[in-house]
RNA sequence: GACCCCAUCGUCUAGAGGCCUAGGACUCCAGCCUUUCACGCUGGCAACACGGGUUCGAAUCCCGUUGGGGUCGCCA
């Protein structure tokens, strides 16, 4: 039987990064087997299933590249196949009808709770005559489960984990109003969409052993459970929207590449060796599941920042300045023109290496499309520089022979010697005038970039500038 | 509280009894390169939670302690 695996997420809210390392570990699952990787939406919570959040999540996916075979199944359009397969089970005496109200559960949690008990339902409608049901009272279907015993459970991940049966309580099968839990949906849709390898995060733990025996009661074979240890934040507590679990939107917002999240992710909580950047056809050719970790990982920016940059230096100029047009145009506030993109694509090169992220990358790049004002330092080291100085660097770049980065180096060169200067003393300057940073590509470079008379002008402002505001 | 899971550098991890005076990556520090900042290169700081066993030998196996985490919904 070929491998199918599903990611099946509810709508409740965007993809969060946790999801979307499930999503990955499944999808590399599938494909390494040449297996199908299915989705499935489980919006049977219709209180808090929104459609902005299918979006949100289909959206999420595309972006991280992670495609799904067939189409989405939506798990509450299969309601009434859940429903049957629960009246079948209580045709068989699998499950009864329960009629205790929310405020007995609740008081007979409280209780449970007080007296140091595990807070289960404790059965009371499970052997009741039906004659004894209070009238007016829509009952739940609650499965019944084995008392006696023990369910073993063979994780991939966590090995073989066996709970007594006492542990579980009889869960809720299908809700007052009919309609069915996401405890026998899943299980009825697993069954009916052939999966055969379930993948999912270690909160469900406890779910696979209900969910095996309902398997077991219905007389199917349940599939192979494999359950990832969860993310934590930098801080080591789980994971929440306050720590980080944003949605996999904000990481695209951030600057980070769909490749590069999906290495990091792929890292944390799984490893090859000592293998860091894996390209997918190494990950889909290597992924299996013993070489998932046993205990959560912390999420760290700074790495996913590192291993972004790998990607983000391997693609080429022509894609890059691609997806750079929207994070510039949102820092310039404007739409990139022809001529940005040429000034763009001749600087990337040089660029590059100085950025992790596209955020980073337009805003290294800005200097090309707007007169920055200079930064402190810059400043600073406008107003300190030698202005008879600076007017002979200024000279011999209006008399250079070409515009070229080397000519007009050779040119600084010679007139740093000739006013008895070293290079920087007259280089800082320059770059400080035309980026208003002291940081940044080959200052010749970026002259030669910008043209003769972009830098001239440039130039000629600094001057005026540090003339005006003298040293603070 | 009950049940379950986990435990190697700050972080992600390699390690499946001798190959470990514990390796790689990120971060940090130093040096080299250099017109700046990066990149790159070289080097450095830094860990087997603790206590018992088992064994000729334990990061690796067992038990306990401690510390983290998950689950206990007519949510998924």
């Amino acid at each position: 039987m070929s491998v199918v695996t599903r990611f099946a997420p509810s709508p409740t809210g965007f993809l969060h990064i946790g999801g979307a390392r499930t999503a990955l570990f499944n999808w590399l699952f599938a494909r390494h087997h040449g297996g199908r990787f299915l989705l499935r939406i489980e919006d049977t919570d219709r209180e808090r299933s929104t459609e902005a959040a299918v979006a949100a999540i289909l959206d999420g996916l595309r972006w991280l590249a992670l495609d799904w075979d067939g189409e989405a199944i939506f798990q509450f359009a299969r309601m009434d196949r859940h429903a049957a397969v629960a009246h079948a089970l209580m045709a068989k005496g699998g499950a009864y009808r329960c009629y205790a109200s929310p405020a007995e559960l609740q008081e007979m949690r409280n209780k449970a709770k007080a007296e140091g008990r595990s807070m289960r339902y404790d059965g009371r409608w499970r052997d009741r005559d039906p004659s004894e049901a209070p009238s007016g009272v829509q009952p739940v279907i609650r499965f019944k489960a084995p008392r006696a015993g023990e369910t073993v459970v063979r994780d991939g991940v966590q090995g073989e984990v066996r709970v007594a049966n006492a542990e579980l309580d009889d869960m809720v099968l299908l809700r007052a109003d009919g309609t069915p839990t996401y405890m026998l949906s899943v299980v009825v849709d697993d069954h009916d969409m052939d999966v055969t390898h379930v993948i999912r995060g270690d909160d469900h733990f406890t779910n696979a052993f209900r969910q095996t025996q309902l398997y077991v009661a219905i007389g199917w074979t349940p599939p192979h459970f494999s359950h990832i240890p969860l993310i934590h934040g930098a801080d080591g507590a789980k994971l929440s929207k306050r720590h980080g679990a944003l949605g996999v939107d904000a990481y695209r917002d951030m600057g980070f590449l769909p490749a590069g999240m999906r290495n990091y992710l792929l890292r944390l909580g799984w490893s090859h060796g000592d293998a860091e950047v894996i390209s997918t056809e190494e990950a889909i050719a290597w992924f299996d599941i013993d070489g998932i970790g046993r205990s959560p990982a912390r999420f760290d920016m700074e790495k996913l920042a590192s291993v972004n940059a790998h990607y983000l230096r391997a693609l080429e100029d022509d894609r890059l300045a691609d997806l750079l047009a929207p994070f510039v145009a949102a820092r310039i506030g404007r739409a990139m023109t022809a001529e940005d993109r040429g000034l763009l694509l001749a600087a990337l090169a040089d660029l590059k290496p100085r950025a992790r992220t596209l955020v980073e990358l337009a805003e290294g790049a800005l200097f090309l499309f707007v007169r920055r004002a200079p930064d402190a330092k810059a400043a600073r080291l406008l107003a300190e520089a030698d202005p008879a100085k600076t007017a002979r660097m200024v000279e011999a770049l209006r008399d250079a022979a070409g515009w070229d980065a080397h000519t007009l180096e050779v040119a600084v060169r010679a007139c740093a010697e000739a006013v008895g200067e070293k290079l920087g003393a007259l280089a800082q300057p320059l770059r400080a005038a035309l980026t208003g940073s002291t940081a940044s590509p080959p200052v010749f470079k970026v002259a030669e970039i910008l043209g003769r008379a972009e830098t001239l002008a440039r130039l000629d402002a600094a001057i005026e500038g540090a003339g005006r505001r003298p040293e603070v």
